[in-house]
DNA sequence: GGTTGACCTGCAATCGATGTCATAAATTAT
DNA sequence: ATAATTTATGACATCGATTGCAGGTCAACC
């Protein structure tokens, strides 16, 4: 439509000098500069961004990779965006169900200068097929992983776990049930460490509930209900791997019958939306806050400078479950 | 870093010939064409998508704006990013938390032409601020609005509605009380006069209890339970605008001790995932694939087709709450 | 043998901005 | 009065691709 060359044209000077005075930079007289500003107003011109990507080879744009929307992982886009907002990014969503040939797309998109950098929510894909790309761009991970060039925001979930731990011995639960998520994550391995340690520290046998690992949905709560009805005397309480399970094994109760805490407690991680609907226990997770960190490394990393990070913590959410 | 002149230069041809190369578009002879192909693969050739865009003036890249990030808006842009990906276009969001000023930013990135195209999903600005800007990309809303430019992929609550009263209905509850959204919205008009029907269908009195507006959130749902208790018989059975409302309902009459059904019965609208956790009877409304269809709209006008939607339907999902 | 048309290739323009450079006028310093 | 500096401006190259056009070869056809 209207471009710069047209606005120098009606105002009658170069497209260097409206240039100029568009932009504010370089010597320009205030009569020509009045001139440019008002064929500019006048004829309605915005510059085209695509001109300047090409231009400068940086785009503004970031890109963030999830496996789909579900709970959290929007929690965290909600806080990334509006991080990247607030400096003047914009946020570029690539799900990919996961898909690892749609992550590849991701980072080709990267290396195509579509977006100046990533942040991986969640992946499938190996590290060693990341790496390369970093050579294109910042990518940041908020799953937790170690490599020295793609950073992680993640949080160590070992203390979260121990806050759901003591809460529970507090409340005089002694046989204590793990429900944890993936085996493959790191999170899960800290908090058998926890567990361990927890036990060590108030002299509990760690065997007496068996634990339960790749726990992660509604249905696996509830199935878990059902395998403790059939197989053996249930524990006093349970602490989970997400608000998800811990829902499923509230709910399940309910719908059987039993009372909950006082038939058994449970405890939820992430404090989503719903935990307080349920009145469930759990521990909340500044996802929002985390986003926010991931922002600021790569931002931090794109413009070179060296911004703060925000400390953060867990903390337990009491409510009817325990 | 690598560009097309340089793989041109490493294969003894021209940029021209290494274009048509790429592309496959023109005449190129076998040999020079491997020789390209070679080079590009040699030197991880990747075009540089800033160009092309300046070029076609295009960027196969979509923006969808919303307020923010909470279930049902996630659910959309779940589903029109899925559908966006799967035509090759890509999705930038614009996060406004309800800030007129933002959803403007939104419009000015159309108008730079960072995006193609443009879909709201809930906004706050007058229709004739955004409409002029149809003439840099079309423009698609969910929220329901009726202008001629800009199309809307609403559904038309009256029927979505009229399932739940006659549910309601059907299980034998008399006292409905209506539980609407917010008063601006022309699906609310939809509700009122379903219910409207709906009472003269079945000879009852429309005034048997009062009506209540701009319910949005749990803790509405939380307040409307005290505020019944306070003030007369409660109803039978409360028709609300959203599941959110509705699990207020739930889970606040749960805390106080009351039964439900038995005390009082509640129909949610929107079918979100913590339906299933509260046990709560709702209308399923298909999100997903009205985002879908909202692609399929903009797509259309992009690529001037006239791609078909998908028919869509409400239904009812019965759980344990009617 | 000359015309036609398919095939192949590269030059140069283009998309819309920015920025370097040369040139020149106006201003200040010496 | 002259040198040095600041101010002002436009021509032109550049970012990285695509594409119209002109010029060329070569086989086929009449």
């Amino acid at each position: 439509m209207t471009n710069i060359k047209e606005i120098a044209r009606r105002a009658g000077v170069s497209p260097s000098t409206a240039s100029r005075a568009l932009s504010g930079k370089g010597y320009v007289s205030e009569e020509k500069k009045r001139k440019v500003l008002a064929a500019a107003e006048e004829f309605d011109y915005a510059p085209n961004l695509n001109a300047l990507s090409l231009k400068t080879g940086t785009t503004r744009r970031l890109g963030l990779v999830a496996p789909e929307f579900a709970e959290s992982v929007s929690l965290f886009t909600g806080g990334f965006v509006r991080a990247a907002e607030e400096a003047g990014y914009t946020v570029t969503l690539f799900i990919t169900g996961y898909d690892k040939s749609k992550e590849l797309e991701a980072l080709e998109a990267l290396r195509r200068k579509q977006v100046d950098a990533l942040v991986f929510v969640l992946f499938q894909s190996e590290l060693p097929l990341i790496a390369p790309y970093v050579k294109y761009g910042p990518i940041v991970s908020w799953q937790r992983l170690v490599h020295e060039r793609i950073p992680s925001v993640f949080m160590d979930q070992y203390d979260g776990y121990m806050l759901a731990l003591e809460h529970l011995y507090a409340k005089g639960y002694r046989r204590i049930c793990n429900v944890y998520g993936a085996s493959t994550r790191l999170n899960t391995q800290s908090r058998i460490e926890a567990f361990a340690d927890f036990c060590r520290k108030y002299g509990l046998d760690p065997g007496v509930c068996p634990s339960f690992q790749n726990m992660g949905d509604t249905e696996d709560g509830e199935r878990l209900v059902h395998w403790w009805l059939e197989n053996g005397r249930i524990p006093d309480a349970f602490a989970t791997t997400n608000d998800r399970v811990a829902a499923g094994m509230v709910s399940e109760a309910r719908r059987l019958g039993l009372r909950i805490p006082e038939d058994f407690a449970v405890c939820g991680f992430d404090n989503l939306d719903f935990a307080h609907m349920l009145d469930l226990t759990t521990i909340h997770y500044p996802v929002d806050e985390q986003a926010g960190n991931a922002f600021a490394i790569i931002r931090s990393q794109i413009e070179e400078t060296d911004l703060p990070l925000k400390p953060l913590k867990f903390h337990l959410v009491e409510r009817a479950t325990t």
